[in-house]
DNA sequence: GTTACTGCAAACTTTTTGCACGACA
DNA sequence: TGTCGTGCAAAAAGTTTGCAGTAAC
């Protein structure tokens, strides 16, 4: 819900070529897609970057949004992210090396910087059944106002 | 696949011991749950444990596993992994500290375990929107059967 | 002018829920 | 014996797909 402009821009840009390279048509509803991913920091799902497509295009379709961010996500744009709790597919359109504090009560998902992070290896990399392409450390507990919360339940 | 009877049983007992403590009954369906999970290294999902408890109780029904599932998660004797790829709940009976590696091409999920790992600690935890109950390092990647495949495709 | 993309509607998969019967404590 | 848990069936939620028209290149 704060991202910068010339980061909403940055990210706006690299989609749309992105798309041009892999041969892709760009279209209304793609980029329209592409800024509501682009423009939060909160993770939106399905529904609510649909919301906010159709604030711009109100003849945009749901089944359009799941296309778009499918196909994102196939290119690398974009990628999903699981909040503590189950529910509906969330998206991430930030590509910088980052981690995640995520709330296993309201389904919060926070972003997280740190070289010492970024760093963490396989401790015995000869014994992986495969290659590491990424590294994501997810520090799972309660938000401060969920605490709060289960507090005045007791 | 390969858990050891002896933590099989363990973790049965375990199981057993928290649902009496939390005053529910310890059914034979929710047994034959907890044994299918306990059971697997796999982290299988929701019809895979539905098809190992009905081996042992044919008449044990879909919804029964989903409740039971949610249930355990509910008291901590359980917990959810997301695949690198979408797809049916999957759970872990795993209750050590432990960290995965996830394959994107064939949903492998593979237990990894390092002291390095878990002491994965957040950069600046006075920053952080809550507390932390639980810390996961995921590697994601591709399995050395699905990189076969992958080049086999071009 | 082609061809890929979109919107619509319908289907599909996964998960949840209400209710009456049966089993655990 | 009382109550919680289960099975059944139906519904809800989330996601995918086929097709005909439309827009991008």
């Amino acid at each position: 819900m704060a991202v910068p402009i010339e980061e909403i821009e940055r990210r706006l840009a690299l989609i749309g070529g992105a798309l041009r390279a892999a041969g892709l048509r760009v279209t209304q509803q793609r980029m329209e897609v592409a800024r509501a991913v682009a423009a939060s920091d909160a993770h939106p799902d399905v529904e609510t970057v649909y919301r906010a497509a159709r604030a711009r295009i109100p003849a945009i379709s749901l089944d359009t949004v799941y296309r778009t961010l499918a196909e994102f996500d196939r290119l690398g744009l974009v990628s999903q992210v699981h909040a503590a709790t189950a529910g509906p597919s969330r998206y991430d359109a930030n590509r910088d090396a980052h981690h995640h504090f995520v709330c296993r009560g309201c389904g919060l998902i926070q972003d997280l910087y740190g070289d010492s992070l970024d760093a963490v290896a396989p401790p015995e990399p000869e014994r992986l059944p495969g290659r590491v392409e990424r590294v994501e450390v997810r520090f799972q507990g309660l938000c401060d106002e969920c605490m709060r919360k289960e507090q005045d339940d007791e």
